[in-house]
DNA sequence: CACCATAAGTAATTTAATTACATTTTGAAA
DNA sequence: TTTCAAAATGTAATTAAATTACTTATGGTG
């Protein structure tokens, strides 16, 4: 289940230990493993200067059934995945299975959302926090996690950034917003009552607000940009854990949109920031 | 680049429209994606029990060139995933191209993570956690938001859990430790100063020490457990961001494992936490 | 109920892959 | 350096697989 060595890879760490004209069918794979896949034979014989048993031989050495075979395996090997279709974490599950299971989950997660990233509502939302005075990202439980993650992510800009979780500050955070204010709200159900209240009393204010929330819920509902996320929580029993990681990519992504936007300037005020941290490390060693 | 539609789902999606026996052969193909990639058209054909002319137009039907090619397609799509080889974003990248970069360049993260994980390790900590009297989460920058959330889910078990942030505190917290107290730092470079002497002082105290950590750092050596992510960040002008994804789902495998050594005693009082969440959402309406 | 259009199957053909065997190359020993 | 055996590669024949062209069946419509 786990040990799955990538074709390629194998292919590549073989070389040296290959005949001459194994050795140029290696290379003519590892040059456009792609092509590969798609070529007969005989065509691939012939790229690689070979004759066609030759190929069939490479193939069989490798633990294919024959050149057929081996096409499939390679195609395989070039998608470096994830078997589909998370599978639960059951009781019976132990050290050899769920942590891949989580891995795998996760991954799959990761995968269903860059499938459909919703990149208008990004770019807007990169211009509008691009364009920002204040930016205060904002979530409870789980999501304050994330908003801690993300205030740290933008601390490191000129702009102010703040997190709160006190339902009390929230709602006169919010009450108290102003235009150019952007109110970034964070939550995986987009149902938590204090956080739709508060979205609600901040759009009234006048500020901009943006949810990072699932599609249609209360919260995106009181949203300027709803950046959908729509991940399934393949869970009752055990904790919800993926939604928050692809919450967490949206931030990277919008980190790294204020970034491109800010060009060079932004990218060198960045690096001056997180060269201050030097003196809290130890130095590696040579 | 982006729209890499899965052909399975797509066979799935398809399957209303399609007729008699193209039908069957959809199903035989959905009942076992993993060996219809490697039988031949005569096979399929027969276990679908249709002719083999049938099967080829089917393959055509879904774009492929014909059955081998079609296998091909059938066989990628079965590993959902990234295209190897992780790509930085660049200044001339625009908003068609960096959020897949991150999703892409994360997940890719994510799978080499998975196809090198320390399962002892994890074992022995699941194990440590387990019988903690008593566990702090440490980390400062980034890896407070991975402390943070590890405090969220590590709360919910009967076990007191802290993080903290200010180093004196954490000094402070870390000479006091107890036997069966269990102080888990997290830290991607392992060479944060203050993390690496409370990491000392709480192992000379009599605590166990677990490191989220890379291998061989400062970090890993002063402690009793070490887990180690070996991410290579592959930016030097952007912000690094996947390593505190793979430690997220670190944290999510070790929760899980105390879960499931817990036993259905945990998982209820885990149920009962998360039920007590339900008045502070709108319920979902029907 | 006849007719057309679509769907499915049969059999022939073509293409691709494999096997058996011949030739070449390589390296070690005389 | 020559010789020989073992390994490597290639050629050609064979077999297997896939595709095409064509025939037969099925189902809906005037």
């Amino acid at each position: 289940m786990n040990p799955k060595p990538n074709l390629l890879t194998q292919v590549a760490a073989a070389l040296p230990g290959l005949s001459k004209s194994e050795t140029k069918v290696a290379q003519a794979i590892l040059a456009d493993p792609e092509a590969a896949t798609q070529s007969s034979i005989a065509n691939l014989a012939k790229s690689a200067g070979v004759s066609e048993p030759s190929v069939n031989r490479f193939s069989k050495r490798f633990g294919a059934k024959g050149f057929p075979d081996f096409k499939i395996q390679l195609a395989t090997s070039l998608v470096s995945g994830v078997r589909y279709m998370s599978q639960a974490v059951e009781p019976s599950d132990d050290i050899a299975s769920y942590p891949f299971k989580l891995f795998d989950n996760t991954i799959s997660a990761l995968i269903l959302a860059r499938d459909a990233l919703p990149t208008e509502a990004i770019a807007e939302a990169v211009n509008l926090l691009s364009n920002a005075k204040r930016i205060m990202f904002l979530g409870l439980g789980t999501s304050a996690a994330v908003a801690k993650d993300a205030e740290h992510k933008f601390f490191r800009f000129n702009t102010p950034v703040t997190t709160q979780t006190d339902p009390l500050m929230l709602r006169m955070l919010a009450a108290g917003g102003l235009p150019g204010d952007v109110f970034f709200f964070i939550s995986h159900t987009g149902r938590t009552k204090s956080i739709v209240e508060a979205a609600e009393l901040a759009r009234a204010s006048g500020a901009t607000v943006i949810g990072l929330t699932s599609a249609k819920s209360p919260l995106a509902k009181a949203c300027d940009c709803v950046l959908e996320v729509n991940v399934t929580e393949n869970t009752d029993d055990y904790l919800p854990m993926t939604s928050r990681i692809v919450q967490l990519v949206f931030i990277d992504t919008l980190v790294t949109g204020v970034m491109l936007r800010g060009g060079s300037t932004l990218v060198e005020h960045v690096a001056r920031i997180k060269d201050s941290l030097r003196a809290t490390r130890y130095p590696v060693k040579k």
